[in-house]
DNA sequence: CTAATGATGTCCT
DNA sequence: GGACATCATTAGA
Protein backbone atom coordinates (compact mmCIF):
# COMPACT_ATOMS: atom_id res chain seq x y z
CA UNK A 1 0.00 0.00 0.00
CA UNK A 2 1.38 3.26 -1.41
CA UNK A 3 0.30 6.35 1.05
CA UNK A 4 -2.68 8.24 0.53
CA UNK A 5 -2.18 10.93 -1.81
CA UNK A 6 -2.69 14.27 -0.23
CA UNK A 7 -6.66 16.11 -0.57
CA UNK A 8 -6.65 18.69 -3.37
CA UNK A 9 -9.37 21.46 -3.24
CA UNK A 10 -11.81 21.40 -5.60
CA UNK A 11 -11.75 24.22 -7.87
CA UNK A 12 -14.87 26.28 -7.52
CA UNK A 13 -14.50 27.45 -11.26
CA UNK A 14 -15.38 23.96 -11.69
CA UNK A 15 -18.98 24.91 -10.55
CA UNK A 16 -19.73 28.15 -12.16
CA UNK A 17 -20.05 27.66 -15.33
CA UNK A 18 -22.69 25.62 -17.17
CA UNK A 19 -24.52 22.85 -14.86
CA UNK A 20 -23.49 19.79 -16.93
CA UNK A 21 -19.98 20.50 -17.66
CA UNK A 22 -20.01 21.05 -13.83
CA UNK A 23 -21.35 17.54 -13.72
CA UNK A 24 -18.95 15.88 -15.07
CA UNK A 25 -16.33 17.71 -13.54
CA UNK A 26 -18.12 16.50 -9.95
CA UNK A 27 -17.91 12.99 -10.76
CA UNK A 28 -14.92 10.78 -9.50
CA UNK A 29 -14.58 13.77 -7.29
CA UNK A 30 -14.70 13.14 -3.35
CA UNK A 31 -17.24 13.82 -0.93
CA UNK A 32 -15.72 14.05 2.80
CA UNK A 33 -17.40 14.49 6.32
CA UNK A 34 -14.46 15.66 8.86
CA UNK A 35 -14.27 13.72 12.21
CA UNK A 36 -16.37 15.67 14.97
CA UNK A 37 -17.04 15.01 18.85
CA UNK A 38 -20.28 12.84 17.38
CA UNK A 39 -18.45 10.70 15.09
CA UNK A 40 -14.61 10.64 15.63
CA UNK A 41 -14.14 9.01 12.03
CA UNK A 42 -13.20 10.90 8.88
CA UNK A 43 -15.77 9.69 5.94
CA UNK A 44 -14.74 10.00 2.41
CA UNK A 45 -16.03 8.49 -0.55
CA UNK A 46 -15.86 9.11 -4.87
CA UNK A 47 -18.51 10.43 -6.22
CA UNK A 48 -20.69 8.44 -9.16
CA UNK A 49 -23.75 9.67 -9.89
CA UNK A 50 -25.32 12.99 -10.00
CA UNK A 51 -28.44 14.76 -11.27
CA UNK A 52 -28.75 18.43 -12.99
CA UNK A 53 -31.82 20.60 -11.86
CA UNK A 54 -31.38 23.95 -13.68
CA UNK A 55 -33.01 27.35 -13.82
CA UNK A 56 -36.25 28.70 -12.95
CA UNK A 57 -38.10 26.87 -15.83
CA UNK A 58 -37.38 23.17 -15.11
CA UNK A 59 -40.24 21.93 -13.43
CA UNK A 60 -38.91 19.40 -11.57
CA UNK A 61 -36.15 21.76 -9.96
CA UNK A 62 -37.06 23.32 -6.46
CA UNK A 63 -36.30 26.59 -7.81
CA UNK A 64 -39.10 26.80 -10.28
CA UNK A 65 -41.52 29.06 -7.79
CA UNK A 66 -38.44 31.46 -7.59
CA UNK A 67 -36.92 31.80 -3.92
CA UNK A 68 -38.15 30.48 -0.35
CA UNK A 69 -36.63 30.33 2.48
CA UNK A 70 -35.63 26.15 1.49
CA UNK A 71 -34.56 26.59 -1.83
CA UNK A 72 -32.20 30.00 -1.29
CA UNK A 73 -29.33 28.70 -1.92
CA UNK A 74 -29.90 27.96 -5.28
CA UNK A 75 -29.77 31.21 -5.83
CA UNK A 76 -26.85 32.05 -4.54
CA UNK A 77 -23.19 31.54 -5.62
CA UNK A 78 -21.40 28.06 -7.06
CA UNK A 79 -20.04 25.88 -4.23
CA UNK A 80 -22.71 25.79 -2.03
CA UNK A 81 -24.48 22.86 0.02
CA UNK A 82 -28.34 22.96 -0.61
CA UNK A 83 -29.93 20.54 1.67
CA UNK A 84 -33.32 19.57 1.59
CA UNK A 85 -35.89 16.77 3.16
CA UNK A 86 -37.73 14.38 0.99
CA UNK A 87 -40.77 12.16 2.47
CA UNK A 88 -40.22 12.90 5.90
CA UNK A 89 -37.05 11.09 6.64
CA UNK A 90 -33.86 11.78 3.97
CA UNK A 91 -32.20 14.59 3.77
CA UNK A 92 -30.66 15.29 0.44
CA UNK A 93 -27.25 17.03 -0.48
CA UNK A 94 -27.19 19.54 -3.56
CA UNK A 95 -23.98 21.81 -4.95
CA UNK A 96 -24.84 24.68 -6.06
CA UNK A 97 -23.65 25.38 -9.30
CA UNK A 98 -23.66 28.57 -12.11
CA UNK A 99 -23.54 32.50 -11.47
CA UNK A 100 -25.41 33.89 -8.29
CA UNK A 101 -28.69 34.67 -9.55
CA UNK A 102 -29.34 31.45 -11.46
CA UNK A 103 -30.63 28.68 -9.68
CA UNK A 104 -29.01 25.33 -10.37
CA UNK A 105 -27.44 22.45 -8.44
CA UNK A 106 -26.29 19.01 -9.04
CA UNK A 107 -27.99 16.89 -6.82
CA UNK A 108 -25.62 13.65 -5.26
CA UNK A 109 -26.80 10.51 -5.44
CA UNK A 110 -25.21 8.29 -4.75
CA UNK A 111 -21.27 7.95 -3.74
CA UNK A 112 -18.40 4.98 -3.50
CA UNK A 113 -17.39 4.65 0.04
CA UNK A 114 -13.60 4.67 0.45
CA UNK A 115 -12.61 5.69 4.31
CA UNK A 116 -14.93 5.83 7.26
CA UNK A 117 -17.10 2.99 6.28
CA UNK A 118 -18.02 1.98 10.11
CA UNK A 119 -18.74 5.16 11.18
CA UNK A 120 -21.15 5.00 7.61
CA UNK A 121 -22.57 1.85 8.48
CA UNK A 122 -23.36 3.07 12.15
CA UNK A 123 -25.09 6.21 11.02
CA UNK A 124 -27.41 3.85 8.39
CA UNK A 125 -28.58 1.61 11.10
CA UNK A 126 -30.90 -1.24 10.36
CA UNK A 127 -29.91 -1.30 6.60
CA UNK A 128 -28.35 -4.83 5.27
CA UNK A 129 -26.80 -3.38 2.46
CA UNK A 130 -23.05 -4.04 1.28
CA UNK A 131 -20.23 -1.82 1.75
CA UNK A 132 -20.17 -0.34 -1.69
CA UNK A 133 -23.69 0.56 -1.21
CA UNK A 134 -23.79 2.64 1.87
CA UNK A 135 -24.41 5.42 0.14
CA UNK A 136 -26.43 4.18 -3.12
CA UNK A 137 -29.23 6.52 -3.54
CA UNK A 138 -29.53 10.24 -2.25
CA UNK A 139 -30.82 9.48 1.14
CA UNK A 140 -28.34 7.20 1.76
CA UNK A 141 -25.98 9.61 0.95
CA UNK A 142 -27.19 12.15 3.34
CA UNK A 143 -27.46 9.26 5.91
CA UNK A 144 -23.68 7.82 5.91
CA UNK A 145 -22.08 11.53 5.34
CA UNK A 146 -24.59 12.55 9.01
CA UNK A 147 -26.17 15.32 6.74
CA UNK A 148 -28.84 17.43 7.94
CA UNK A 149 -30.30 20.97 6.99
CA UNK A 150 -28.04 22.47 9.27
CA UNK A 151 -25.55 21.83 6.54
CA UNK A 152 -27.37 23.97 3.79
CA UNK A 153 -25.82 27.25 3.41
CA UNK A 154 -22.29 25.52 3.97
CA UNK A 155 -19.46 26.07 1.65
CA UNK A 156 -18.16 23.04 0.09
CA UNK A 157 -15.31 24.69 -1.51
CA UNK A 158 -14.10 25.22 1.67
CA UNK A 159 -11.66 22.49 2.46
CA UNK A 160 -11.68 23.78 6.40
CA UNK A 161 -15.28 22.47 6.08
CA UNK A 162 -17.15 19.89 8.14
CA UNK A 163 -18.03 18.48 5.09
CA UNK A 164 -16.90 19.59 1.50
CA UNK A 165 -15.35 18.86 -1.63
CA UNK A 166 -12.00 17.77 -3.21
CA UNK A 167 -10.54 17.20 -6.25
CA UNK A 168 -10.30 13.95 -8.20
CA UNK A 169 -7.18 12.32 -7.60
CA UNK A 170 -4.57 12.74 -10.11
CA UNK A 171 -4.06 9.20 -10.67
CA UNK A 172 -7.38 8.42 -11.63
CA UNK A 173 -8.41 7.70 -14.84
CA UNK A 174 -11.00 9.96 -16.76
CA UNK A 175 -13.95 8.12 -16.05
CA UNK A 176 -16.74 7.00 -18.34
CA UNK A 177 -19.93 9.04 -18.16
CA UNK A 178 -23.27 8.19 -19.11
CA UNK A 179 -26.42 9.96 -18.97
CA UNK A 180 -30.08 9.21 -18.67
CA UNK A 181 -33.25 10.65 -17.45
CA UNK A 182 -33.54 11.51 -13.65
CA UNK A 183 -35.63 9.69 -11.20
CA UNK A 184 -38.98 10.26 -9.78
CA UNK A 185 -40.10 13.64 -11.48
CA UNK A 186 -42.47 11.96 -13.73
CA UNK A 187 -44.85 14.97 -12.11
CA UNK A 188 -42.58 17.96 -14.26
CA UNK A 189 -44.21 16.10 -17.30
CA UNK A 190 -42.03 16.90 -21.19
CA UNK A 191 -39.79 17.54 -21.66
CA UNK A 192 -38.33 17.60 -18.21
CA UNK A 193 -39.11 14.01 -17.64
CA UNK A 194 -36.91 12.59 -20.34
CA UNK A 195 -34.43 14.93 -20.71
CA UNK A 196 -30.84 12.87 -19.87
CA UNK A 197 -29.62 14.94 -16.99
CA UNK A 198 -28.90 12.22 -14.83
CA UNK A 199 -25.09 11.49 -15.15
CA UNK A 200 -23.54 8.65 -13.70
CA UNK A 201 -20.06 6.27 -13.46
CA UNK A 202 -20.47 3.64 -15.97
CA UNK A 203 -20.29 0.47 -14.51
CA UNK A 204 -19.96 1.35 -11.01
CA UNK A 205 -21.21 -0.96 -8.23
CA UNK A 206 -22.53 2.09 -6.15
CA UNK A 207 -25.12 3.47 -8.25
CA UNK A 208 -28.62 4.08 -7.11
CA UNK A 209 -30.56 1.64 -8.79
CA UNK A 210 -30.26 -0.11 -12.72
CA UNK A 211 -28.02 2.40 -14.95
CA UNK A 212 -29.38 4.86 -17.21
C1' DC B 1 -37.41 -10.99 -11.11
C1' DT B 2 -41.29 -7.04 -10.26
C1' DA B 3 -44.75 -4.77 -7.44
C1' DA B 4 -46.61 -3.16 -3.20
C1' DT B 5 -45.93 -0.85 1.10
C1' DG B 6 -45.18 1.73 5.25
C1' DA B 7 -42.42 5.25 7.78
C1' DT B 8 -42.22 10.16 8.27
C1' DG B 9 -42.07 15.92 8.34
C1' DT B 10 -42.10 20.14 5.68
C1' DC B 11 -43.16 22.98 1.99
C1' DC B 12 -46.29 25.64 -0.64
C1' DT B 13 -51.25 26.41 -2.18
C1' DG C 1 -54.50 19.48 2.61
C1' DG C 2 -51.83 17.35 -1.15
C1' DA C 3 -47.64 16.15 -2.69
C1' DC C 4 -43.02 15.06 -2.21
C1' DA C 5 -35.63 14.97 -6.34
C1' DT C 6 -36.72 7.98 -0.96
C1' DC C 7 -35.44 3.35 1.13
C1' DA C 8 -35.51 -1.37 2.42
C1' DT C 9 -38.32 -4.91 3.13
C1' DT C 10 -42.09 -8.00 2.16
C1' DA C 11 -45.14 -10.43 -0.83
C1' DG C 12 -46.08 -12.44 -5.16
C1' DA C 13 -45.22 -14.54 -9.89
Amino acid sequence: MSPAPPERPFPRDLLAGDTLTAGRALLGALLVREPDAAVPTRREGRIVEVEAYIGLDDRASHARMGPTARNRPMFGPPGIAYVYLVYGMHHCLNVVTEAAGRPAALLIRAVEPIAGLDAMRAARAGARVKDQRLAAGPGSVGAAFGIDRSFSGLDLCDPSAPLHLAARPEDAPDPVIMAGPRVGIAYAGEPWASIPWRLAIAGSPALSRRAP
